[in-house]
DNA sequence: TTTGTAGTTGACCAGTTCGGTCAAAACAAG
DNA sequence: CTTGTTTTGACCGAACTGGTCAACTACAAA
C-alpha cells in the first residue's frame, strides 16, 4: 500500500470509514461487477469525482479497500498482545477465550458491519489468477487461526464425546445466525433505523447460546 | 397461477426446472434489478426470445418463479401426510420430526439448491407495496410451522434448562453452516464439479453435530 | 409433398446505465 | 486578492438493458 493514495489517507476518519463502509456493503451485496460507483458514492455521500480523484479507478479502489479489509483481519487473528503473544492465549479456557475474541469481533462489526460479507464475496468476482492465491492465503490464515485457538487449551473440560473443534463451529454458526436473526428483525419493524443492528440485542441473545452449550457440554466438575 | 403461461407449463419437466433453477439463482444473487435477463437464458441454456414468449416480461417471470418458490414452501410446512396430518406430526420425539423434515429438505435442496437464497431476497427487492405483505405472510408461515413443530412434543426429554426451541434453531443454523462448508470445500477443489454438492457429505456432516447435540440435551434415559 | 402451427432463435432497437473525464466551483491559507 | 488543493455533477462514448420480431426449425395433419 504505497502512498498513491495519500489524497484518501489525509482524509478525515469519517469520511475515510464512510468510503471503506460503502464499498464493504456494495461490493458485498453485488458483487464488483454489478455494483456501480453510482451506488457506492450515494452510500458513502460523497460525489463520483471525488472518488476518482482519490482512486483512479473502480479496479483500484476495490483492490485498496481489499487490502484494507485483509489486514484488518490478519491483526484480528494476530491480535497484537502486550507481550507478543495473543492476548486470549493467556487464558487456557475453551469460554474465557471465546470470551476474548468475542469482544475483539464486535468492535470489528461495529466500526465494518459489511466487512465480513464483502471478504466473503471477494474472491470469487475479479480475475481469478490474481485471487486464487489471495484465496488461499485467507484460507491458511483461517486455518492457522484454529490451531492457535486449540493450543494450550483445556480440552479435557469438555465431555467425553463432545469434540472441541465441532463445539467450536456451533457456536460460530450460532453467532452468524444471531446477527442474521436480529437484522430481519429490525427490517420487519419499519420504525427501526435502517442498517442499524443493537449489539446489545446481538450479545444478549448470543450469550444465552453459548451459556446452554458450556452447560451441557462441559463436565459438571468445570461449571 | 392461470393458464396464461401454459406454453412454458407445458415444456418437459427438465426444461421447466432449468429455467426455475436459473431464476433463482441468478435473483437470488443479484437481487431483480441487477440480475439481467441475459444472465438468467445463459444459465438456463435458452434464448433471450424464448423467455420473453414464455413469460412476457422480466416482471412476469419473477413474480411466477416467486409464487412458485412461495407454493413449495407451503406445501413443504403442511406436508401433505396420508390422513390430513402432517406425516411428522405422527412421530413425538424432537429428532424423529427432525429427520423426517430433513429427509424433505434434501430432497428439495437437490431440486431447487438456489431457491433458499432466492426466498430470502426477493421481498426486499421489487416495490415495497406488494411485497411487504408476502413477507408478512411468509414470516406468519413460519412461525406456524415452528408453533406446529412443537405441538404435541415431548418436551420433557429434553434436560433442565435446555429450551427445545433454542435448540431446533441451533440445529437450523447448524445445516446452513454445513452446506456453506462443504460448497466452500468444493469451490477450493479445482476439480470439482461447478456448483454440484455432495448431499451425502452434507447429511453425514449434518448428523454428526445432531448426534452429539442430541446426546448431551436430552436426559440420559431417553437417549 | 405441401401446408399449418407451435416453439425457438439471435440480430436488432431505443433507452438507460456504465466507468471515467473535466471545467468550473468551493475551499483553505496566506 | 493569489495560489494551490478538494469537490462537484454535467457530460462522454461505450456497454448493457429489457423487449421485439422476422426468420427459422420441428413436426403433425392433410
Amino acid at each position: 500500500m504505497i502512498d498513491i493514495y495519500e489524497s484518501f489517507e489525509n482524509l478525515n476518519e469519517d469520511k475515510k470509514q464512510s468510503i471503506l463502509n460503502a464499498g464493504f456493503r456494495i461490493f458485498g451485496e453485488y458483487g464488483y461487477s454489478k455494483a456501480s460507483i453510482e451506488d457506492i458514492v450515494k452510500e458513502a455521500r460523497i460525489s463520483k469525482g471525488s472518488l476518482f480523484y482519490y482512486f483512479g479507478s473502480k479496479k483500484n479502489y476495490f483492490l485498496y479497500i481489499y487490502e484494507y479489509a485483509a489486514n484488518i483481519m490478519k491483526e484480528l487473528v494476530d491480535s497484537p498482545g502486550k507481550n507478543g503473544i495473543p492476548k486470549y492465549m493467556e487464558k487456557t479456557d475453551f469460554f474465557e477465550r471465546l470470551e476474548d475474541i468475542k469482544e475483539r469481533k464486535m468492535i470489528l462489526a461495529f466500526l465494518h458491519p459489511h466487512m465480513g460479507g464483502f471478504i466473503k464475496k471477494a474472491p470469487f468476482e475479479v480475475s481469478k489468477d490474481i485471487f486464487k492465491e489471495i484465496q488461499l492465503i485467507n484460507q491458511r490464515l483461517a486455518h492457522e487461526r484454529i490451531a492457535d485457538f486449540f493450543d494450550n487449551l483445556d480440552v479435557y473440560k469438555f465431555k467425553d464425546g463432545v469434540e472441541p473443534f465441532m463445539v467450536l463451529q456451533l457456536i460460530s454458526w450460532c453467532s452468524e445466525g444471531v446477527v442474521n436473526q436480529i437484522q430481519i428483525k429490525n427490517l420487519m419493524n419499519p420504525e427501526s433505523k435502517q442498517n442499524e443492528i443493537d449489539y446489545n440485542e446481538v450479545i444478549q441473545l448470543y450469550d444465552q447460546y453459548v451459556v446452554m452449550i458450556r452447560k451441557n457440554f462441559y463436565k459438571e466438575e468445570y461449571l
